[in-house]
DNA sequence: ACATAAAAGTGTACCGGTTCCACTTATTTT
DNA sequence: AAAATAAGTGGAACCGGTACACTTTTATGT
């Protein structure tokens, strides 16, 4: 372990003052003899000296980190979307805090604190839903917060960005009504978040669409984390009337879901019709192959970088965005059109 | 957008001297008057204080980041790995900055000096094999280098955290033998990475116990990224005397290559039998459900992490500390007992 | 050749914390 | 009651860069 030169040591050995060292290292800031910044470079190499973040940082709040404040990284959707948001931001020369809340308000609010202290230029989180007043302390103090996946409606002011969530449902849902189904079942995430609700009033508005009859009975919330899926996909399947088709539409229980479901002995699709939120490779290599709603996640981390970066990248919009991304519907196998057997 | 207070501000809002209100901001580093605290707390909270961490890091290089530098996290392997990274990082107060190399030595050779110039207390990387200089580098900063999954031969003063590759390799190729196959494929890691010789060798040496000849067509190295897996399914499908049972070591080809498999029209395990190195939730909901080779990824996570703090936290141990631990063989469905054919 | 401008380089205050040391006041010891 | 000790607080240097104001050197124009 040897001890760190600073930028004095190079100007010394380089025999110039620690300015002209300053400016080889932040080149356009100032005049450089062509035979000096040569020799400076030099010395820098010799004595292997790197420039400290910390110490930049301290004199102009730097736009060079990023938060990434997810619920977890082993759900591949938030796996994928981390490894997109690193990629966009690394193009920009920006670094990534990642961190988990567990989907736990208490460890939400431990983060965002110390994000706070971290001064980043921007936060990118799928929310909790609770912190009200953390989050509205975070922009009053200029850091850019986007919320993406979902939102908090009593924060209008943040900006969001996620997929259509309503439209995607609703397509889901009119898919299987087309196919002749009229007990459709939807388990989607808890009741008190925004995906949640906006899935079920898609599938809501399909179903009216559709004709069909709705049944408190066939729609579930469930808890992101936690065995909530299958007890859902279970009570489902033990109503008195059961449903002939499923949307499984939350991605963070699918696997869970369709656990259940074998277990249960269903034969997907001939008793059961399933459409998955989900966008792994595996649902491919499924029996049946999974008919699934794709996410874009691709676009969705581009815009959220984006976003976070805007005020600092200038672009002080006055109102806060709102991007929705379409969605895909992708068929496969697991839908079957229904004989009409009554 | 607010001016942001200064430890400055907070002192003479509550009629004190910054030193009192360093002191209160790190209890233990000096005497403060109860009346004091509390009025200075009082401050803070009605300012919006928050101390930055750039600050503070300014003085003492501070072990409060960690760096995980990853090939990508859209792996799940990787993913889980990020998540138990970050838990077992936020357990201890250490922050995580997470970057990805996409398997690309130039990227990592980016990322390894923004690394050193934030003055990371340690990074934990699934290293390319290059870039060797920098490693070095890193480790005479004083930086607590570990690896994690891979590692490199010619740099034997590193930290190595990984499953045993050798053993966990020879146990399924053994299971394979033990079921009558003695025509076993593999597909490995490329042959520049330890997993991927390593795995080979414990393979070689199942083969060897059991009396089998070793067929160089059999074995096949893929990297880890793009259509190698798949192309080398194809291969192995290809061949005179095509293997009766496949061993699909490289977990991030496993999809590419069950999807080739799928395609070709292979049944699993009538015509093939497959083990997979990967631990996903849909490995068991597949027809049938894969025979897997299971990392404990939580362990990986928990060692890595201890290592990588391991200098600043005390324990400066002499020599390097490899650490591997067990992985679990999971039977399922997806291995044929071989009737004796010929 | 001389004025003038541009280029190259220097000195130093500053960013926002931490910490050492000096100093004052209260408490304890003998 | 005097001396020793402890508690509470303030002043200022310091960490390692950046940037502004300023001086010195070199180049340009007529």
């Amino acid at each position: 372990m040897q001890k760190q030169p600073t930028i004095r040591d190079v100007a010394q050995a380089a025999g110039v003052s620690v300015a002209v060292v300053s400016r080889v290292l932040n080149p356009g800031s100032g005049p450089v003899a062509a035979a000096t910044r040569a020799r400076v470079n030099g010395v820098m190499k010799d004595l292997g000296y790197h420039p400290r973040t910390a110490a930049r940082e301290l004199k102009y709040g730097p736009p060079t980190t990023l938060g990434l404040l997810l619920a977890d990284v082993s759900n591949p959707f938030f796996a994928r979307l981390a490894d997109q948001v690193v990629q966009e931001a690394h193009a920009r020369g920006i670094q990534v805090l990642l961190m988990t809340t567990q989907e736990d308000d208490q460890l939400e609010s431990e983060r965002l604190a110390t994000l706070i202290e971290r001064r980043v230029s921007g936060i990118i989180a799928t929310p909790t839903g609770n912190n009200l007043a953390i989050w509205k302390q975070l922009q009053d103090l200029g850091t850019d917060v986007v919320f993406v996946d979902r939102s908090i409606p009593s924060l209008p002011e943040v900006d969001v960005v996620s997929i259509d969530n309503f439209e995607s449902a609703r397509a889901a849902t009119a898919l299987l009504a087309a196919h002749g189904h009229r007990r459709i079942g939807i388990i989607s995430g808890p009741a008190a978040s925004t995906t949640g609700r906006d899935r079920i009033a898609g599938y809501r508005h399909a179903l009216e669409t559709a004709g069909l009859e709705q049944d408190e009975l066939l729609i579930r919330h469930a808890a992101f984390r936690g065995p909530a899926g299958g007890d859902a996909a279970s009570a489902l399947l033990g109503i008195e009337e059961p449903p002939t088709a499923l949307v499984v539409a939350n991605t963070a229980q699918v696997t869970e879901v369709l656990r259940r479901l074998s277990h249960a002995g269903i034969d997907i699709p001939r008793t059961l019709s399933v459409i998955v939120f989900e966008d792994s490779p595996w649902t491919e290599l499924m029996t049946p192959a999974l008919t699934i709603v794709r996410q874009p996640i691709d676009l969705l981390a581009r815009h959220s970088v984006q976003l976070a970066l805007s005020n600092t990248q200038g672009r002080t919009s006055g109102k806060p965005n709102v991007i929705r991304v379409a969605a895909e519907l992708v068929e496969r196998s697991s839908v079957a059109r229904l004989q009409f057997s009554k």
